[in-house]
DNA sequence: GCCTTCTGATAAATCGATTTAGCAGAAGGA
DNA sequence: TCCTTCTGCTAAATCGATTTATCAGAAGGC
């Protein structure tokens, strides 16, 4: 592409000079930089950036590592991540692990082979066992030489049982998260800790677990199911997040339970979709993409940063509860029969 | 890196050679290749890609173009590719253009100077301005070079609409989709086609057209409403997609209306969440994933193809019409009185 | 006229691999 | 013994840029 020279009759380190306005250009009069831009328009001149990449050591790409990309999370985060990436010219690369552990272990290396100079690890463990600038959302695990960005799970608990508190509840099922989930401890200690705060019993029989990879409210329904089929006793669920919640709502219209006349259903996250389910749901609310962006902040100023800098090992983001149809005040009669109701259909 | 050299008393050459398995090995004795392999693995070398990339002109890199990756469509889409890609060891840039004229036309660029050896279009209408292979999913527009990847939209209307007429439905609301949206005017036409084919009156005042960018069924939902402002008698609605038939369904349900009692509602796409909707969607499912997966296949098929191969113009996948709750057969008195209905907070 | 300084460039090394042509030395054949 | 063939390996070019050191020639100073 280099072509230009010989065509100007210029060498290909003068062109490099111009084209890339470094200092080294101030010693080249105007009127040949303009010979060399309008030539450069003319045949429409674009650096190869591989080549570039190989001489200054910089790819302006970094990874992102996901579970699933189809995921409403990830994509939301990337989103975010997109956003501020966009603006600084750099591009990056997805990979999606799907929770095998070999692919977590393998991808941060062939991101680096593939020059990225960093990584932002999402909803995923990630072990620092590359020497790369990198982030992690939601990662719950102090790393030397990652930051970690996360949110205020007690926060985001006590918001979610003092709201349920406040309205009479006080026998809570919940629903937590796959092991697998990087959020799942994290915010179960969290929901322990602030019920005992609220004098709140957390009854082990209420409990179920989330125990597939699936994406589909459909392990939320049958976790439900399960947690039905004893007919056991509460009046409110809070779920591990907006997907399990609406399957756990469809297991209690199924066994004529009434969303929320019998039982309150908290979700967690707020996607797109909570706001326009039937009831619609109450949530607590993740700022994911405001998640993404930071990371992408972060990583960049650490990217740009001279080595061995200081860097931040943790941002904690906050939720806010947002309040909608699929929790209300506890009801007496309800309290005491949470039978079928008679209006099965609706 | 290849300090390797150095350290085993071989050439860079010889190394290159074993490490590739290339025909240029042939000649270099077991021994020999066990003590570079051994070295390679004790000294964990990993070869720079950027350089292999730059020296053959491969970079096993593609770049896929969206509006918007945290839209359900786009990210489904993007499974479908990335799980395919991975098994043949691409990676791929993402990267979305909301829509902006500007960006559909400066990303080819971008990416073919990254190096990007095909580019994946979805839901974009890309012209074919960059000289590498592209892949167009729902592009619905002829252009040179392009292999367009397209759901059989008339087969996609006759089953909602037959579904729909079969239940005895003639009064029949349509949601059409936003101008941008590539596949909005193909589903239209076949929608008209298919109506006249079944007898079926399009009733312009009982049509009405998404307007925003935005990807929640708040859009839906406004659009109805402004439909239902003149109270206006249609017993079923077909909606552009999945998010917009919730948006609608809950406009119904403000305005006393049930689903699908007064009104059968149908979505297009059967998005994760349709199912668990309340009432749960019919709709015609786009199989996304899958075309994900052949549209990453078609592209890889064309980038090892020799230059001036032959490459299929158009791949056509069928839809399929997936039955659930929100559908029914018409009730003499809906019919007639789709007013306010008693059981209002169901 | 000679030396210095400045102007306007360029030659050449470099990034880290791949790839082609070819070279030593051993082995085999006559 | 000499020539050929094969074995095992390497030198050097190359990909397309960036970057550093340097250089020719003009201009200026004395």
């Amino acid at each position: 592409m280099k072509a230009l020279a010989g065509h100007l009759g210029l060498s290909t380190a003068t062109i490099s000079l111009v084209i890339n306005r470094s200092p080294g250009a101030k010693s080249i009069p105007h009127v040949t930089q303009e010979r060399i831009w309008a030539a450069a328009r003319k045949f429409k001149y674009r650096p190869n950036l591989i080549a570039r990449s190989l001489r200054q050591k910089r790819s302006f790409t970094i990874g992102v590592m996901v579970p699933e990309i189809s995921e409403g999370y990830s994509a939301m985060v990337l989103s975010g991540v997109e956003d501020h990436l966009f603006q600084e010219g750099y591009f990056y690369f997805v990979v999606s692990h799907r929770h095998r552990k070999d692919l977590i272990e393998e991808y941060p290396h062939l991101l680096r082979q593939r020059a990225a100079e960093g990584i932002i690890a999402v909803d995923t463990v990630y072990s620092g066992n590359c020497d790369i600038p990198a982030v992690s959302i939601s990662g719950h695990r102090h790393v030397k030489g990652v930051t970690n960005i996360v949110l205020d799970h007690n926060l985001g608990a006590h918001l979610a049982l003092e709201h349920l508190h406040r309205l009479g509840h006080t026998r809570i099922a919940l629903i937590k998260g796959q092991d697998f989930s990087s959020d799942t401890e994290t915010r179960w200690q969290a929901i322990l800790s602030v019920a005992r705060q609220l004098g709140i019993v957390i009854d082990e029989k209420l409990t179920v677990q989330l125990d597939s990879d699936s994406p589909s409210p459909e392990v939320g329904h049958r976790v439900t199911r399960k947690l039905l089929e004893d007919n056991p006793h509460f009046t409110a669920l809070f779920a591990f997040n907006d997907i399990s919640a609406m399957g756990a709502i469809k297991a209690l219209r199924d066994t004529g339970r009434r969303v929320p006349e019998d039982v309150s259903v908290i979700g967690w996250d707020d996607i797109q979709g909570a706001a326009f389910h039937n009831p619609s749901l109450t949530t607590v609310r993740q700022p994911l993409r405001q998640m993404g962006v930071v990371a992408a902040e972060t990583l960049l100023k650490r990217i740009t940063a001279p080595a061995g800098a200081d860097y931040p090992k943790e941002i904690v983001l906050e939720p806010e509860l947002i309040v909608r149809e699929s929790s209300s005040r506890i009801k007496e009669s309800a309290d005491r029969s949470p039978a079928l109701s008679e209006c099965r259909s609706c």
